[in-house]
DNA sequence: CTGGTACAATTCATATATGGATAATTCACT
DNA sequence: AGTGAATTATCCATATATGAATTGTACCAG
């Protein structure tokens, strides 16, 4: 990411538009943070999380299990599945109950992979909240989970 | 974005788990939303932003100006402001003080389109945000803050 | 059993985003 | 003035993300 020129001026304009750009840009340079580091160890956050999923469900899943709106529509989880097959962390096995289905599995390679990242990943967002205060940490959870909860009933319409 | 098949349990994992994905989550539901609705003025998210920014700055802008590192990194300014001005929205100038650079102007048609998707979106935001109180928004409004200066004085190292 | 429907994965077109080149231009320094 | 460094926009390769269309398969109603 390039540095920015002028920075224009984040805190201004009403809580809404403050809200959604300060919100934006949390995410953006977040994931920018955790992408740099990650790259030394040939992974994406996205990537990253595609294996922690698939090695916490414990067995080989289907596609669609990625597809959570995340890091990934259904459409993208194919091709997410693609690199990371290419580079040998899953492999793509035929699943006998239902052939519409394919059944990823993490391999060796990938479940090594996965370590090193998660190890990463971890400590870099332990070592940016660390100076967070329980009060804080409490408050910045339940500002998150409140606005997921509007977010959710808000959809629904 | 197609519908979950079998969503994660958001809320398992540490502090620092959970905060990472759900704002990875809640910044991805609500870009969607606003693109959602966006979508019937034929603007997306971050062409509104740009066309925003372009506005506010009163002036004809350079292209490094988009380069904010929220929803543009200076590689791809250049071909957000391609496709603004396919549309009639955007029209470059020749920089007569530096031949270098290249000055953006919004065109009348631009300002119409931006008038449009800023009603669209602010009246989103006021919907989806309007249940908080005081308090809440006082609280959300610091939580970001807050993290956003740890992300600042971590990424300096 | 058959025909229609639903569903899973894929493919395609397109938009967004980054980093690494490159060419043209400007600037800084001698 | 002239050389070398820095800057500006652009181009390229690649990754990520979405929606629409397609293909193959499963399932259900009659």
């Amino acid at each position: 990411m390039n540095k920015a020129c002028e920075p224009p001026d984040w805190q201004s304009g009403t809580f809404e538009q403050r809200f959604f750009i300060n919100l934006m840009r949390l995410n953006r340079l977040l994931y920018h943070h955790i992408d740099q580091h990650l790259r030394a160890h040939r992974l994406s956050p996205a990537q990253l999380w595609f294996l922690k999923r698939l090695h916490d469900a414990g067995t080989p899943q289907p596609i669609s299990y990625f597809a959570d709106g995340v890091f990934s529509s259904r459409s993208n989880a194919t091709q997410m599945i693609d690199r990371l097959q290419a580079e040998g962390l899953v492999r793509r096995l035929s699943n006998r109950k239902d052939r519409r289905s394919v059944l990823v599995q993490l391999t060796d390679a990938g479940l090594q992979r996965l370590c090193d990242g998660r190890e990463c990943q971890e400590a870099l967002l332990e070592a940016l909240l660390e100076p967070l205060t329980a009060a804080e940490r409490d408050a910045t959870r339940r500002a998150f989970e409140r606005v997921l909860q509007l977010l959710q009933s808000q959809a629904a319409k």
